[in-house]
DNA sequence: CTTGACTCTCCGGTAGGCGGAGGGTGAAAG
DNA sequence: CTTTCACCCTCCGCCTACCGGAGAGTCAAG
């Protein structure tokens, strides 16, 4: 049913390297079945083949041994091929992205980037219902999607028409993890409701420029507005907005986008020259 | 036209992190434009953020800085673009082969693995136009795609209806990298000619298992037919070959794809029991 | 002149192994 | 019965692409 191999072999078996073997072992996620007390040489089973199999595929498609862990070390088949399954899709979606981001790559190489147009904007200040966390940049996409749908169906219920935004700290972008603070302006004298808070944000006037299209790149109006406004503007503390006039919300293909991103500045610039 | 500003504003205006930056700088890949002599502070130019953010969306698409270095230091623009446009062209190769290993883990789970049908075979030595490399794992796909090319272009010229095939070294499976043979049989007086080596392959007994389907689950074949070897046969030394019946150069889909798996043992085993 | 935000360097750690040194094992060949 | 040689062991350091934090200096506003 079953033969002992050493760990050669069981390394021709798998195509795992012994270097890989020995680490696996080491870190307990796949030991040997058992050990020659004398001389210290590993013996596998090659029942255990199919197990090393499964760690190989899914360390090919870049899953950290951890997740790795969960899925052998899984009770039952059941719980197994649920979590699988739940990280094949997430890595379908992750390719997807990735696919993005290279035709995105691909569209900046043919066609340059274009001007920018920078309006200046005084914003007064206003009331949101507003959903506040401490989120890693990684995870920013999955954070947008519960916040703006838990935002999205309030202002359905509500028969609330206001443009959601969202307000992102400096540290967000400096140490790749801090504070973003998703919001849907409501009338001024509106009191809590239940699952999300309430905040009042600032006035303040903003250097502002419209992204249109999808997310995947935004860093080009980034870095335009920030080089616009260093050159041109005494820049304000407080973190950066997002206002999102038209987005995966409205049920359109991500080329209808439009997002305003607003830099904070001091005041509107006096015209040079 | 251009403005300086501190480590953190053009954080900020890339989406790169402060660590990020610093370590960019170290080792020289995205130097600051300037640096304060008395206080030490890295000062960068708005002109550097469209760099910084080539570098970024390299990096997002998992690029190693050694390529993006040969990316963003390429001498014009025409060069930088061509290098890019080839690295694009094999992500998205990539993204496809990762595609497959997840459709190919998705089929895994559904249905579990058939039963291997193991031929006991005595094959002849035989001489064979031969491409001899030592060859990474991570580079096998490439090398078959080049080498087979070639040995198929061959037997065009030569009318050499043979079946092609390969032997793998032990260390390549053992240690990641090791001598792959690509093989096409030839008569046995044939000598020598441009391009290709001439190798005499050993006789002996082989198990052998026949794979349908696409490459990307070869292991299985591997693991089963080896637990098979390891339970009934006494292994030979010498190489592991494939014999590619039906493959690439035949012009149908991955589906119809066959080959065989030969694994060398003593004899053919009698049948126990 | 203080406070607080920002920045500096340096040191150490992370994942998932690879590479090599130094030394013990096992089985077949002489 | 010994030698050879492939195989195996452990241990240590290195790799990439940064992150975390300590300890100390710097800048601008109040």
């Amino acid at each position: 049913m079953t033969a002992s191999v050493t760990i050669g072999e069981f390394s021709r078996l798998t195509h795992l390297s012994v270097k890989t073997l020995h680490h696996y072992h080491e870190i307990g996620l796949l030991a040997p079945a058992r050990i020659d007390a004398s001389s210290g040489y590993r013996r596998y089973e090659t029942a255990q083949v199919p197990v090393a199999q499964l760690i190989r595929r899914l360390r090919d498609l870049q899953m950290p041994l951890a997740q790795v862990r969960a899925v052998v070390e899984a009770p039952d088949v059941q719980t197994r091929d649920q979590t699988l399954r739940l990280h094949l899709d997430q890595m379908e979606r992750e390719l997807a992205q990735t696919r993005d981001v290279v035709t995105s790559l691909r569209s900046m190489l043919t066609l340059p980037a274009g001007e920018l147009a920078v309006e200046y904007r005084f914003m007064p200040a206003f009331r949101a219902y507003s959903v506040t966390d401490r989120v890693e940049r990684d995870s920013i996409g999955e954070w947008c999607a519960t916040t703006f749908g838990l935002l999205g169906e309030i202002a359905g219920l509500h028969g609330i028409a206001a443009t959601a935004g969202a307000t992102y700290s400096d540290e967000f972008f400096t140490e790749e993890v801090g504070e973003v603070v998703g919001f849907l302006p409501v009338a001024p004298d509106q009191s809590a409701i239940d699952r999300v808070g309430l905040t009042d944000l600032p006035a303040g006037f903003f250097a502002i420029a419209r992204h249109d299209g999808p997310f995947t790149d935004f860093d080009r109006v980034y870095g335009a507005l920030g080089s616009h406004v260093a050159e041109y503007c005494e820049v304000a503390p407080g973190p950066i907005r997002e206002l999102y006039l038209v987005g995966p919300g409205d049920g359109v293909d991500e080329s209808e986008f439009r997002t305003e991103v607003c830099w904070p500045i001091q005041r509107i610039p006096t015209p040079k020259g």
